[in-house]
RNA sequence: GGGCGAUUGGCUCAGUUGGUUAGAGCGCCGCCCUUACAAGGCGGAUGUCACAGGUUCGAGUCCUGUAUCGCCCACCA
C-alpha cells in the first residue's frame, strides 16, 4: 500500500538543487551521442573567460541556451550542448600579472615564461572551476562528458590545422604594420582592445626653418601637433599638392550640398562655407607657395634633432584646415604611416617596446613592396633622439621637450584642445602606435564569404538588425592581426632558422628540402624582407636539429584568443578529424550570445567554418540584449554594481533566476535590472547608489549597522558582515515557483485520495469520453493547448520575453484563479470528481512539461511527485498507452495543440468570468461581510444564460453569490447593485446591505463614462469618411459596440432610477 | 562624424501587419490569516504613450523634425 505524503506550503527552493542536479548528472541525462533516428540539435556555449567568475550576463545567455536544448532535448531532438571556457589570452594575463605585482611585486619577466605560464593555468583552473560551479547552479542541461578549453589539445590540434591550411594557401604573412603598443603590457592589442576617452590636451605650433630659403619663399613652416614629442621621428612636412583646385571643389561640393540642404541644416553649412571662403582669403598665397616650394624640393631644419627633412606634397595634408602643412611620423601615426609609404619618405620608430626613448631609432624604408632595415646604414637618422631625452617614457620627454622647443623659439603657439587618446582596455594605459612586425590573415576573400553567408540567408541573424552589425564591419575587409606579445595563449608555429655557429647564414631551398623530404606537414617561404625562412608545421613538435647545421627557434607570440575562438563550433566536435561527433552535429543548430562580439567572434566563425568544414557553423544567430543596471550603466565588478548569480540563486533559487531573465529577454537592446544592497543584519534592501557602491562599507539606514562591500580591503572593513549585492526582481520568478508548488500541492492532494487504487499492478484507467467533460474543462483544455502552441512557436523565433509571460498569466490567472477555483467544487462532490480530478492532472502533467524548460528544478521535483500519485494522467487511449519516463528532462513535450482548442468556448468563458468579477466587485463595493451569502440575478439573452446557469454552483463556490434567476425576463431586485456587460445586466440583491450613496456614485461615474463612449462613437460612425473608407467589419463592430453601450447606459440609467426613489 | 536603439502609470518593462475603453511585475490603497498558496486571495487607484509637425476615416504603432539618454564603429595635424 502506498503512502501519502504531506508537502511544505512553500516550495523548499535552496535544497531543490540538491535534490536534482546530482540526479541529472549521476543518469547522464544531458549527455548526447550520435543517434541515427533522431534529427540532432546542437549548441556550443559561447566560452566564458576564465577571467574570472560569472555574472548577470552570462546567466541570462546561458539560460536562453539551456530554454531550447531542453524544450528540444523533450521533442525528441538528440540535443547536444556543449560546455567550456575560453582562455582569453591578453585579459587572463593581465589579471595574473596585476596579482603577481600586488601580491609579490613582480613582473613577469622576473619569474620567465614556464613559471608564468604554470601560474596562469592555476588561475584558470580555479576559475575553470567557479564557473563550472557556477553554471551547474544554474541547472543548465550541459553535456559535461564533453567540457572543452579553447587551449585543450582537441583546439590546439584545431588551431595547429587551421593555421597551417591557412599559411598554405597564403592566407597568413608577417608584415610591418603600425600596431596598438600598449608599453604596459608590452604587448601589440588589437583595435577592439581599446577604448578612446576624451582628454584635454593642447595644440603646440611649430616653426620648422627652412633650409636655404629663395627669394619668395617662407623662412619657416607651421605645423601643429598633439604629440609633440613624436617630432623626433618626423621624416616630412607635407603639404597639399593642389590647395587651390582642392579649395575649389570643396567650394563646389558645400554649394552642391547647401542647394538640397534641409533648413536647418543650412545654418551650418553656409557657416562652413564662409569659413571656407574666408581661408582662401587667407592662406591661399601661403598654400600655393607651400605647395611650390615641395615641388622644388625644399628642406626643412627638424628642431631638436637638428636634421633635414623634405617638404612633400601629399593630399593627405588638407588645405582647409590648420596650418596648411602637417608634420610626417610614419612610424608613430597611423595616417603617417600611410603618408610615409606614399611618399617614401623613411620610417623611423623612435620607441623602445618598453615606452620609453631609444638611443638608436630603428629606421626602414619602404620601396613599394617591402620594408628594408637601413638602421645600421643610416646613423643620421637612428641618432635621432638627443642624449638627453633617450630613456625618457614618451609622455615624460613630451613636457620637457616642450619647453626646450620655447626655449629655441621654434614654439610659437599653444592652443588648449580636447581630444580622443586611445586607451588599452586591459592596461588602463595610453597606447602608442608603433612600428612592428605582425602576423596577419588576408581577409578579403575570408571575409567576402562570411558575408555572402547572411547576404544570401544560410545564416539568419535575430534581430535582424544585427545583421548590419555584422555586414558592416565585415565589408572594411581589415587584414587580421592574429599575433600576440604574450605567453598565455596558442604559440604561433612558425619556426626561425639560426646558424649554429651564429652567423646570419640561411639554409637553401634545397637543404629544406632535404630536411623535411616527403612531409606533407611542413611548408616553408622565404620572407624576402628579413632575409629568412618561416617553416610552418601542422601538428605537434619541430624537431630543433633537423637541418645539419642549424637550429630551429619557434616564434615567441602567440595566436590572438580569437583565432582559436573562431573554430569552437567545429573545433569542440573535434574537427579536423572527421568523427562520427563532426558528421551529426554539424553545422550545429543556433548561436546565441551578446551584442558585443558579433564582430569578433560570429563573423569569424563563419568564415572559419566555412573555410575548414565548407559549411556554415550555425544557420540562426540569436543576439539577447545585455542587462545594464538602473542607471543604464553596464554591470562591472570594478563599478560594484555587479551580480553573482550564486547570491540571486541562493536568495530566490536558480528557477527564479531563470524565470526572471527569461521575462526580460525581449528584443530590445538592453534591459535594466536595478540593483540593490542586502543588510546582512536586517535583511533591509540598502539602495544602492553611485555613491555607496563604491565604497569598501555602507551603513544601513534601518539598523544603523555597517556592513562591507567587494571594496573592503582594510582589516576593521572585511571584519564586517557582507552585504550582497541582489535585485528584488527575482521575487517574481519565486513567487511564481511558490504559486506552482502549492497549486500542485493542491491538485496532488485530491489525486492522493486514489492512492491504494492507483498503486495496484493491474491499475488502469479509462480514456475520458468527451461527453464527460464539463465546459470548463473544454475551456481550459482549449486555453491550455492555445497557450502551448503559442509558447512552442514563440521560441523557435527566440521570443522568450513573450513565451514566459504568455505561460505565466496562463498558469497564474487561467490555471490556478480561475479553473482550480472552479474545480474545487466538483473535486469535493463525490459524484463529480472523477473527471475533475483527471483534467486537472492532465493540465498541471502538461505545465510541467512546458515549464521545465525555464524552471527545471521545481517541474522535475513535482514531475517525481505526480509520478506516486498518478502514474497515468492523460486523457485519451494514446496518452493512457504512453510510458511516462522517470525523468521529466526526458518526457515529451506536451504537443496536443490543434484537436481541443475552440475559440468559441474561449469567448464563451469570459462572460463567466465577467460576470464573477461583476459580483466580485459590488461584494467588495459595498463591503458586504466575507460570509454573508448573496443573491443575484442576470438579464441576458438565452444563449448567455445557458452559459451560465451550469456555473450557478460555481458563483456560489467562488463568491459567496446565488444566482437566482437568470434569463431574458429576469427582474432585477428592488434594491440591488448593478453592472452591466456587453449583453447581460446583474443585479445583486442588497436588501439590508446597501450603501446607496456609494451605489448611486458608482452608478452616476458609470454613465458619465458611458455617455463619454457613446458620444465617441455616434460622432464617429456619424462621419462618413470612416463609415465609407473604414473596412465593413470594423465599422460593423462599431456599430455592435454603440448599441451595446446604448443597453448599458439604459440598464445603468433604470438603476439610478431605482435607487433614488 | 557614421550607424543602431531607447523615451509608455512611482520603478522596470510588454504592446504582434495602424482598428473598440493601452497591459504586466514590483510598489500603492481597501477588505480578507476563506481547509493549495500571506512568497497568498478578492477588489481598487494611478498613463495628455518625450516634444512638434505630417500621412490616415482612425496613430502608442507609419513618416519628418526636435530634445534627452544609451550602445557600436570611425576619427583630422
Amino acid at each position: 500500500m502506498a503512502e501519502s505524503f504531506e508537502l511544505p506550503k512553500q516550495y523548499d527552493f535552496q535544497t531543490a538543487w540538491e535534490r536534482w542536479y546530482p540526479y541529472w548528472e549521476e543518469n547522464k541525462l544531458f549527455h548526447s551521442t550520435p543517434n541515427p533516428d533522431k534529427k540532432p540539435f546542437t549548441i556550443v556555449i559561447p566560452p566564458p573567460n576564465v577571467t574570472g567568475a560569472l555574472h548577470m550576463g552570462h546567466a541570462l545567455n546561458n539560460t536562453l541556451q539551456d530554454i531550447l536544448v531542453r524544450m528540444k532535448r523533450m521533442q525528441g531532438f538528440e540535443a547536444l550542448w556543449i560546455p567550456g571556457t575560453d582562455h582569453a589570452g591578453i585579459a587572463t594575463q593581465a589579471m595574473v600579472e596585476k596579482k603577481l605585482r600586488e601580491e609579490e611585486g613582480l613582473t613577469r619577466n622576473d619569474i620567465g615564461r614556464d613559471a608564468m605560464v604554470k601560474r596562469i593555468w592555476d588561475w584558470k583552473d580555479s576559475f575553470e572551476k567557479r564557473i563550472i560551479g557556477q553554471l551547474k547552479k544554474l541547472s543548465v542541461s550541459c553535456d559535461w562528458d564533453r567540457l572543452r578549453f579553447t587551449l585543450d589539445p582537441v583546439c590546439a590540434r584545431a588551431v595547429r590545422n587551421t593555421f597551417f591550411t591557412f599559411f598554405e594557401k597564403g592566407l597568413i604573412y608577417r608584415g610591418k604594420k603600425l600596431v596598438n603598443w600598449d608599453a604596459a603590457l608590452q604587448t601589440a592589442v588589437s583595435d577592439d582592445e581599446i577604448n578612446n576617452e576624451t582628454q584635454a590636451g593642447h595644440f603646440w605650433y611649430l616653426n620648422y626653418p627652412v633650409i636655404d630659403p629663395q627669394p619668395g619663399d617662407l623662412e619657416f613652416v607651421t605645423v601643429a601637433t598633439t604629440r609633440p614629442e613624436t617630432m623626433l621621428g618626423d621624416t616630412c612636412v607635407a603639404c597639399h599638392p593642389e590647395p587651390r583646385k582642392q579649395l575649389d571643389l570643396l567650394e563646389k561640393q558645400l554649394r552642391d550640398a547647401l542647394a538640397d540642404a534641409k533648413d536647418a541644416e543650412k545654418d551650418e553649412l553656409e557657416a562652413k562655407l564662409e569659413a571656407l571662403l574666408k581661408r582662401r582669403e587667407t592662406h591661399l598665397e601661403l598654400l600655393e607657395k607651400l605647395a611650390a616650394m615641395a615641388k622644388a624640393g625644399k628642406k626643412l631644419l627638424l628642431p631638436l634633432a637638428n636634421r633635414e627633412i623634405p617638404l612633400v606634397a601629399d593630399i593627405w595634408a588638407k588645405p582647409e584646415m590648420g596650418t596648411g602643412c602637417v608634420k610626417i611620423t610614419p612610424a608613430h601615426d597611423p595616417n603617417d604611416f600611410e603618408v610615409g609609404k606614399r611618399t617614401r619618405v623613411p620610417f623611423i620608430s623612435i620607441m623602445k617596446k618598453d615606452g620609453t626613448l631609444a638611443a638608436e631609432a630603428s629606421v626602414y624604408t619602404w620601396d613599394g613592396k617591402k620594408f628594408t632595415n637601413i638602421t645600421a646604414d643610416a646613423p643620421e637618422l637612428s641618432r635621432t633622439v638627443p642624449e638627453k631625452y633617450v630613456g625618457m617614457k614618451m609622455l615624460d620627454a613630451r613636457d620637457l621637450m616642450v619647453a626646450d622647443l620655447e626655449a629655441a623659439g621654434v614654439l610659437v603657439k599653444v592652443e588648449e584642445h580636447e581630444h580622443e587618446v586611445p586607451v588599452s582596455d586591459r592596461s588602463k594605459t595610453i597606447i602608442e602606435p608603433f612600428l612592428n612586425d605582425q602576423w596577419f590573415v588576408r581577409m578579403a576573400d575570408l571575409a567576402q564569404s562570411a558575408m555572402d553567408a547572411v547576404t544570401d540567408g544560410r545564416v539568419k541573424i535575430f534581430p535582424e538588425r544585427y545583421s548590419r552589425t555584422y555586414l558592416d564591419w565585415l565589408s572594411e575587409k581589415r587584414d587580421w592581426p592574429i599575433g600576440r606579445q604574450l605567453w598565455w595563449g596558442h604559440r604561433i608555429p612558425i619556426w626561425y632558422v639560426r646558424a649554429v655557429d651564429g652567423s646570419d647564414k640561411m639554409p637553401t631551398e634545397a637543404e629544406l628540402a632535404a630536411a623535411f623530404a616527403g612531409r606533407s606537414d611542413v611548408k616553408w617561404v622565404w620572407d624576402e624582407e628579413g632575409k629568412e625562412w618561416w617553416i610552418c608545421l601542422r601538428e605537434g613538435e619541430m624537431n630543433a636539429d633537423v637541418i645539419p647545421g642549424y637550429t630551429l627557434v619557434q616564434d615567441d607570440d602567440v595566436l590572438d584568443t580569437w583565432f582559436s575562438s573562431a573554430l569552437w563550433p567545429h573545433s569542440t566536435l573535434g574537427w579536423p578529424e572527421q568523427s562520427e561527433d563532426l558528421k551529426y552535429y554539424y553545422p550545429t543548430s543556433v548561436l546565441i550570445t551578446s551584442r558585443d562580439i558579433i564582430t569578433l567572434w560570429v563573423a569569424r566563425m563563419v568564415l572559419a567554418g566555412l573555410q575548414n568544414c565548407g559549411d556554415i557553423p550555425f544557420p540562426n544567430v540569436f543576439i539577447h540584449p545585455k542587462i545594464l543596471d538602473k542607471y543604464g550603466e553596464t554591470m562591472s565588478k570594478s563599478k560594484g554594481n555587479g551580480i553573482d548569480p550564486i547570491d540571486v540563486i541562493q536568495k530566490y533559487g536558480a528557477d527564479a533566476l531563470r524565470l526572471g531573465v527569461a521575462w526580460l529577454s525581449t528584443d530590445s537592446q538592453d534591459v535594466r535590472l536595478p540593483v540593490d544592497f542586502e543588510c546582512p543584519h536586517c535583511g533591509e534592501k540598502v539602495e544602492q547608489t553611485k555613491e555607496n557602491r563604491i565604497r569598501p562599507r555602507v551603513k544601513c539606514p534601518k539598523c544603523k549597522q555597517f556592513f562591507s562591500t567587494q571594496w573592503a580591503k582594510k582589516e576593521e572593513d572585511v571584519a564586517l558582515p557582507r552585504g550582497t549585492v541582489i535585485s528584488e526582481r527575482f521575487e517574481m520568478g519565486r513567487n511564481f515557483c511558490n504559486k506552482l508548488w502549492n497549486a500542485s500541492r493542491f491538485v496532488m492532494m485530491y489525486l492522493m485520495e486514489d492512492l491504494d487504487e492507483v498503486s495496484k499492478p493491474d491499475y488502469t484507467l479509462q480514456p475520458v469520453a468527451d461527453s464527460e467533460l464539463f465546459m470548463e474543462d473544454r475551456w481550459i483544455l482549449s486555453r491550455l493547448c492555445t497557450m502551448a502552441k503559442m509558447f512552442t512557436e514563440g521560441l523557435e523565433r527566440y521570443d522568450y520575453a513573450t513565451c514566459v509571460r504568455t505561460l505565466y498569466d496562463f498558469t497564474w490567472d487561467e490555471f490556478c484563479s480561475n479553473y482550480i477555483e472552479i474545480v474545487k467544487y466538483r473535486l469535493q462532490t463525490p459524484e463529480l470528481k472523477a473527471t475533475a480530478k483527471r483534467v486537472v492532472a492532465y493540465v498541471l502533467d502538461a505545465l510541467l512539461k512546458l515549464w521545465h524548460p525555464v524552471i527545471p528544478l521545481i517541474t522535475e521535483e513535482v514531475w517525481h511527485l505526480m509520478a506516486k500519485v498518478a502514474p497515468k494522467r492523460g486523457l485519451t487511449a494514446e496518452d493512457l498507452a504512453r510510458e511516462q519516463p522517470e525523468s521529466i528532462v526526458r518526457a515529451p513535450w506536451f504537443v496536443d495543440f490543434a484537436g481541443r482548442i475552440n475559440p468559441t468556448i474561449e469567448e464563451q468563458f469570459v462572460v463567466f468570468q465577467d460576470v464573477l468579477k461583476a459580483v466580485r466587485e459590488i461584494r467588495s463595493r459595498q463591503n458586504v461581510p466575507v460570509k454573508q451569502d448573496v443573491q443575484f440575478v442576470v438579464k441576458c439573452p438565452d444563449e448567455v444564460a445557458a452559459l451560465l446557469l451550469p456555473m450557478k454552483p460555481y458563483f456560489s463556490s467562488m463568491a459567496q453569490a446565488t444566482l437566482v434567476d437568470c434569463g431574458p425576463n429576469a427582474a432585477m431586485p428592488a434594491l440591488s447593485s448593478n453592472a452591466t456587460g456587453a449583453n447581460w445586466e446583474l443585479g445583486v440583491n442588497l436588501e439590508g446591505l446597501i450603501d446607496v450613496e456609494a451605489e448611486l456614485k458608482k452608478n452616476r461615474a458609470q454613465r458619465d463614462k458611458l455617455i463619454g463612449f457613446i458620444t465617441g462613437k455616434e460622432k464617429k460612425l456619424s462621419n462618413e469618411a470612416f463609415t465609407s473608407k473604414a473596412p465593413a467589419k470594423v465599422v460593423d463592430a462599431e456599430r455592435a459596440s454603440l448599441a451595446d453601450l446604448k443597453a448599458q447606459l439604459a440598464a445603468v440609467e433604470e438603476a439610478i432610477a431605482r435607487l433614488e426613489k
